[in-house]
DNA sequence: TCTGGGGTCCTAGGACCC
DNA sequence: TCTGGGGTCCTAGGACCC
């Protein structure tokens, strides 16, 4: 019997109201009331603006050195951001929601989805004040909450609640409408530039009008994607609560410079630091990296001749212990580094992340290891170690791969152990 | 002179394999 | 050895999110 058929669920989004901004208040109460802008690293643009620097017309993003005299003139107040802070605030929000009680999840450093059961809207209304009243009571930190049936509902009304007291709720469908037709389509969760641009062409303003098409249509020019929105746009939930995943899928490290770095021993530094940042995120979360990659780039906004790369390279280990990282980071660097340009931007990516024990096992005894790996692997232990260890556990050659050397195909060894790992 | 950083997911097309 | 169709894997790049 298919009692199973889960029940309604409605779904919440709480969102901290200008988060950076507003972190920087709790802590000091002179900035309340204000005109606050909270600047990027290097103090290059803005991130995060108060309410009430936003009325003065700043712009997301604005670069500073354009708006510097502006900023003055107004008397607004710009403060580098402090990330350690925002990182630390954001987890108390977290927790204060977590009493609650409801399946949570983190969906970005200010903003989580709750999973609520079926209530009447006004039960809907006086829980959104409950959670608002407790996280400011805890945190200093305000919040605006939607509640919808989906999570793409609950995204459309928090930003309609944003502007109308900081909470709004439609569960039955004539609200829904009436709040969709008011919603403009770039501003759905899930459309973008270039989805409105296109949407844009065929008339398609609201996000009312973008959830009557046709999903064939839909699908077609902006991919499931775009469907999966529509179709949560009408009530039906397809994204549903994630678990909390284990460890990241990726993990970033990267800085503009404040000025063009010219020279490789310079890039080299800075990625060395990069390296020792994400690896050290990797130790965090206790997992390990199979797969790096470098990038190098100059300013973008320098028109005519820049120049762009990005090395990869899959990690003879899984590992997070620097050295390595900042070793193979530092090849892959020498591959893309070319001379006579001004870079202002590099970094790294780790990917292919997994658990410690869980990579080292699969190096030797999954039959699932991607050939491609295996054969670096083992090319990489050849050189490093000499092809004796190899001959050494290169007893039960798979015979798929026999097109390749046998010296370099035992994967499904009987004596792994005799192969010296490197130490992570 | 000066323009953020960190993510996820999807797709197209080539490589490769049976 | 030749043949082609079809599946799967892999990667680059784009779109989107905060």
């Amino acid at each position: 019997m298919s009692s199973t058929k889960h029940k309604k669920s409605y779904f919440a989004l709480i969102d901290c109201n200008n988060f950076f901004a507003s972190c920087e208040q709790v802590f000091n109460p002179k900035l309340i009331g204000k005109p606050l802008v909270i600047l990027s690293s290097n103090d290059g643009c803005v991130i995060s603006r108060s309410k009430e620097a936003k009325a003065l017309g700043i712009k997301m993003g604005a670069p500073l050195f354009e708006y510097r005299r502006w900023l003055e003139e107004k008397r607004i107040i710009a403060i580098s951001s402090n990330f350690a802070l925002y990182g630390d605030m954001s987890h108390r929000v977290m927790q204060t929601l977590e009493t609650f009680g409801f399946p949570t999840e983190i969906y970005s450093i200010d903003e989580a989805f709750l999973t609520l059961p079926e209530l009447s809207a006004l039960e809907c209304e006086e829980l959104a004040k409950e959670v608002r009243k407790k996280v400011k009571k805890w945190t200093g930190l305000p919040v605006a909450i939607g509640i919808g049936l989906t999570k793409t509902l609950a995204k459309a009304e928090n930003e309609i609640g944003k502007k109308a007291g900081g909470i709004s709720v439609a569960i039955d469908p004539e609200t829904i409408a009436l709040h969709l037709k008011q919603l403009l389509v770039s501003d759905v969760w899930g459309i973008g530039r270039a989805g409105s641009e296109f949407l844009q062409k065929y008339q398609i303003q609201t996000a009312f009008q973008f959830r009557e098409c046709e999903d064939g249509w839909i699908k077609k020019h902006l991919t499931v994607g775009g469907l999966r929105t529509a179709i949560e746009l009408r009530g039906t939930a397809c994204l549903d609560i994630l678990p909390e995943r284990e460890h990241s899928q990726s993990i970033t490290a990267s800085r503009s410079f404040g000025r063009a770095v010219t020279t490789f021993l310079e890039l080299k530094e800075a990625v060395a630091t990069f390296a020792g940042i994400a690896a050290k995120k990797l130790r965090d979360q206790k997992a390990s990296a199979s797969f790096l990659s470098v990038f190098i780039a100059t300013s973008r906004f320098v028109p005519g001749e820049g120049y762009s790369n990005t090395a990869s390279l899959l990690l003879p280990f899984p590992t997070s212990y620097t050295p390595d990282i900042s070793f193979h980071a530092e090849k892959a660097l020498k591959a893309i580094f070319k001379e006579g340009f001004a870079y202002k931007k590099a970094g790294i990516i780790l990917s292919q992340i997994g658990s410690e024990i869980e990579e080292q096992l699969n190096l030797w005894d999954d039959g699932s290891l991607k050939k491609q790996r295996a054969i670096y692997a083992f090319d990489t232990i050849a050189h490093k170690y000499g092809r004796k260890s190899l001959f050494f556990a290169a007893e039960g050659i798979d015979k798929s791969w026999k097109s390749r050397s046998s010296s370099r195909s035992p994967l499904f060894t009987t004596s792994w152990e005799e192969i010296p790992l490197v130490k992570i």
